[in-house]
DNA sequence: GGCCTCCGGTAATAGGCGTTACCATTGACG
DNA sequence: CGTCAATGGTAACGCCTATTACCGGAGGCC
């Protein structure tokens, strides 16, 4: 049978997209040569040119298939039922921890400048994931606005600001090297806080 | 006297920093060559070398000029004396001004992917920007606190979640050219609003 | 005006890149 | 066991890049 042989290209597949990842994250794509990825891979050009066709076609796979691993359970999982801060608590342990993987940094790192290269790319990136976040959140924070709990004109804009205060300035360092990524006891403290903040600031009592 | 030949000289400095950040900007750093730069700028490439040294020495240039530029006005400007919500949303206003200019969002850019390459430089942008910002905001809330007119443990904390809920998903949509930098309108809506919630998370009646 | 220094344009150098042509090898299948 | 298609390694191709050697000319200085 032909399964042997099947299997044994998947493997060989996975090595290339892992190696290729970690050379693209660590050097940017126009600074990767395939020579480079070839190197931590093993093997020869031509299993990436049989593969995934060309350069772009290989980093085009890296960022489709690392985003969906890294991103669906953050809208599949179900996190509503409980009251609200602690639905906003376990939402934004997630999102953070989704955001601060290594992976989706280098995804991250990546995208912002090859934006103008791969636009298709970075749109369903963003769309899939910090996109579907805060559309996600907007339908938890309207639902609570139905309940009365909160007051709000905008909830998209309302998770919008939310996100953006779990991110805070600890993203940007992390993105741009200047830290590591954060302990859990440091995001839970970041999220916790950023929780406290929001609920007061979007309670009924608002004015 | 030799000043024609400096004033000339700087002139052509200038041409040269302005071609080259444009391309740059578009390009990212490994993919924009020497050429691509003289062919917006005019004259040739001994200009470059003559004045920069090389690439790096060009792209330092770059970064520390116009991080210069843009960044000092929002840490020299005194925003204090009125109270809180002014401050706030003054501040809120001038950060999000300078963010979203094409040219922070340009070296936002490659800061992110060039942190390895060039590490001193971005921790410098970071520290005399965002860096910067969050301290000096932590500043005026330490005030506020000591007023008694907002309840807080870290000021330094709460400033970046300020500062990340005006950012919200805006900046990220700007950066991966998703969407154009917001209208004074729509800059003006989303600080009002993240003021907002951050008075009201943080007044003192809080818990 | 003559000298001399500096500047800027051209073309060369040396290396690296993505991609592909070519061939040896392998492993499935009758 | 022989055939044949697919696979993977090597080396080459053609292009592009950062950097520099060389040289002609322009402008300050005496």
């Amino acid at each position: 049978m032909a399964a042997a042989r099947t299997t044994r290209r998947n493997g060989r597949r996975d090595a290339l997209l892992q190696a290729a990842a970690e050379v693209f994250f660590e050097q940017g794509y126009a600074a990767t040569s395939i020579d480079a990825i070839i190197e931590r891979a093993g093997g020869s050009k031509r299993n990436i040119y049989n593969e995934f066709g060309n350069k772009e076609g290989l980093f085009s796979a890296i960022v489709r298939e690392s985003a969906d691993k890294l991103l669906s359970p953050l809208v599949i999982e179900e996190i509503e039922g409980h009251d609200l801060r602690a639905t906003l608590t376990a939402f934004g342990r997630h999102s953070m921890d989704a955001y601060m993987s290594p992976t989706l940094i280098g995804i991250y790192r990546i995208a912002v400048t090859e934006a103008n290269r791969f636009p298709d790319l970075v749109k369903s990136f963003y769309e899939q994931g910090p996109g579907r976040t805060a559309v996600r959140l907007a339908e938890v924070l309207e639902a609570a606005r139905e309940r009365g709990e909160i007051q709000a004109d905008d909830c998209l804009r309302l998770a919008g600001h939310f996100v953006g205060m779990t991110r805070d300035n600890l993203h940007l360092q992390v993105v741009l090297g200047l830290r590591p990524p954060p302990s859990d006891e440091e995001a839970r403290e970041a999220v916790a806080s950023a929780v406290e903040i929001f609920l007061n600031g979007v309670r009924r009592s608002r004015k």
